[in-house]
DNA sequence: GTGGTCTAGACCACG
DNA sequence: GTGGTCTAGACCACA
């Protein structure tokens, strides 16, 4: 399991973590009812508070793609990732135009912006490596 | 000058603020030159703290967006906004990642999402309201 | 024997088995001197630990619903389960208090309530399924 | 603002305290708008650590009962708290369950039980002492 | 001064 | 051994 932590980022370690995991899920590292590790081991592992690693694991819990089982411990959710609903997209919309405003700014074509995420697309796609 | 911010937002409202601006610039509500209100004008019409008005013009200032001068105020850059470099892709890639990788977790499919940034470019192109 | 464990659920298990079993007694499936599996069997036919049931008939014990003799086993209670007393009833409206107060906070109405709880009797009473 | 914890309690204080919170808008106490006391005065308050008192209103804010602006501090949900929809029914349900079946099992009789939910009802209808 | 984040260390319930 | 809870103390971003 690769955990890549930017620790002067000032994205919160705990937000980077519950992007790690989802950026695993959307790349199939980490399968439906796969185990993750404890909260203490991936704590120790990285080298962080175990209280950051709860507070992401809780986070991904709540958003579905996560189950914390008392004691058996941590695994992704087996019956997949909750679809996306309308509350989703309107948060993804949110999220997107902040980003494509810019790229309008800085006359970053269209067509560009979308061979970007296509290019994204295909990355992830790639599956396990 | 329509301001629209959101005071429940965990989003900070000085970046808010910037993002609303960089908006209207990609709307071409704001043409290069243009003048913006002042930092105390701005602030006391949309009924927050000077630092805050502040603390966004500066940003914006930074990437290039608008010019500060003691005696004429603030304007849009005359210059237009700096284009692309290889700096702003690394970064638009790291900000799109996210949003794919969990859009591919929730089967919201890649046709789906490109479809959905073409809606928003549209409805950035549409020009001055 | 039907035991419906909810193994995501953050309710201990032990509990879950605990009102299960209440639950059959008041639904009638367990009349009073009747027999329950020993905590072996029924430990291995709901795949958990054997602490665990144990701990759920300690309980039941506790709160005189059942008997565990050396010998016999465990039987729900010859005598039937002792009445409601002061003590329960102000247990009864500790636990009441909170749903009642989140209730009408959401505007979920008195009547509406009771008739949820009329219902819950019902079904209840409906006898052995 | 009256706050009641029990510290022997194995209820975690933090779900006493929401609770307390919920009873208080219950009550009307706390009316849409009106401000809460900071995570720090009230920690300070109470005699509790501070992230006790934070994840309570963290869990307030997520069930739509309290809004927490970032440096205004904290308010009772203007809009009012969410109305009950369909899955807080069936949570309620099943809060409600155990309780009913117990009273069943000690033959506390469906009358006594709807009477003494309305007497906490009438309880929080009082209003404001 | 406010909430957000992170660290550190401790105890407990659960299985 | 696991997650859940609580405490304590620290730094930072925000307004």
């Amino acid at each position: 399991m690769l955990i890549n932590l930017d620790f002067e980022s000032s994205e919160p370690i705990y937000q980077q973590l519950v992007f790690q995991i989802i950026e695993g899920i959307a790349r199939k590292d980490f399968r439906p009812g796969e185990a993750l590790p404890s909260v203490r081991s991936l704590a120790s592992d990285i080298g962080i508070n175990l209280h950051t690693v709860n507070k992401a694991y809780q986070q991904l819990k709540l958003e579905g793609f996560i189950q914390i089982h008392r004691q058996k411990g941590v695994v992704i959710n087996p019956d997949g990732v909750p679809k996306a609903d309308e509350r989703y997209k309107q948060q993804l919309e949110k999220n997107l135009r902040p980003l494509i405003a810019e790229s309008i700014c800085r006359d970053y074509g269209e067509e560009e912006f979308l061979l970007l995420c296509k290019m994204i697309y295909k990355n992830y796609q790639g599956g396990r490596t």
